[in-house]
DNA sequence: GCCAACGTTGGC
DNA sequence: GCCAACGTTGGC
């Protein structure tokens, strides 16, 4: 899962009640169907620091809910409100996510397009934009193994 | 800050 | 249902 550090960082989530959040504010059709159909609690979660120095993967963390509607599409004060979600039909769903480790020092992008068994990763693709993306098993022990941590 | 690559919208 | 126009993302 990426996020502009400037909007929210990892040390945001972990300073975070239960260092647990939303992950509210998807609007992209492929990255919500990766929460509603793909994850389940307890799923590991990359989470990467996007337009940021350096851009990189900055820690881990873990599925906390099943997915659910983002409440802020039905807030009209909300950025994020959708006036065509209705609360029988919700567009939007998310999951809550919860803080497991920090990567000190982060598994920069650049370790990544330089590290054999990750040049399938989305993430590194050109054009690839999608905010949530799939992380194969391999792909995530081998960005532990970057991160210097045992893969969970 | 630029801009290419994407995704969405809406007129036709 | 096509596709031009528009808005957004995110690496550089």
């Amino acid at each position: 899962m990426k996020s502009e550090p400037d909007e929210f960082s990892i040390d945001d989530l972990i300073k975070a009640e239960n260092s647990t959040v939303h992950w509210d504010g998807i609007r992209n059709y492929q990255a919500r169907n990766f929460m509603r159909d793909e994850m389940q609690p307890g799923d590991g979660v990359l989470f990467y620091h996007s337009r940021a120095k350096p851009l990189a993967v900055v820690g881990t963390m873990n599925v906390a809910s099943e997915p659910y509607p983002d409440p802020t599409q039905f807030d009209p004060d909300s950025k994020y409100f959708d006036p065509k979600s209705t609360k029988e039909n919700p567009r939007w769903m998310l999951v809550d996510v919860q803080f497991t480790a920090r990567f000190d020092p982060p598994v920069t992008r650049e370790q990544i397009k330089e590290t054999a068994g990750l040049e399938d990763m989305m993430l590194i693709k050109k054009g690839s934009r999608l905010s949530i993306q799939p992380v194969t098993e391999q792909e995530w022990n081998i960005v532990h193994e970057l991160a210097g941590r045992d893969p969970i």
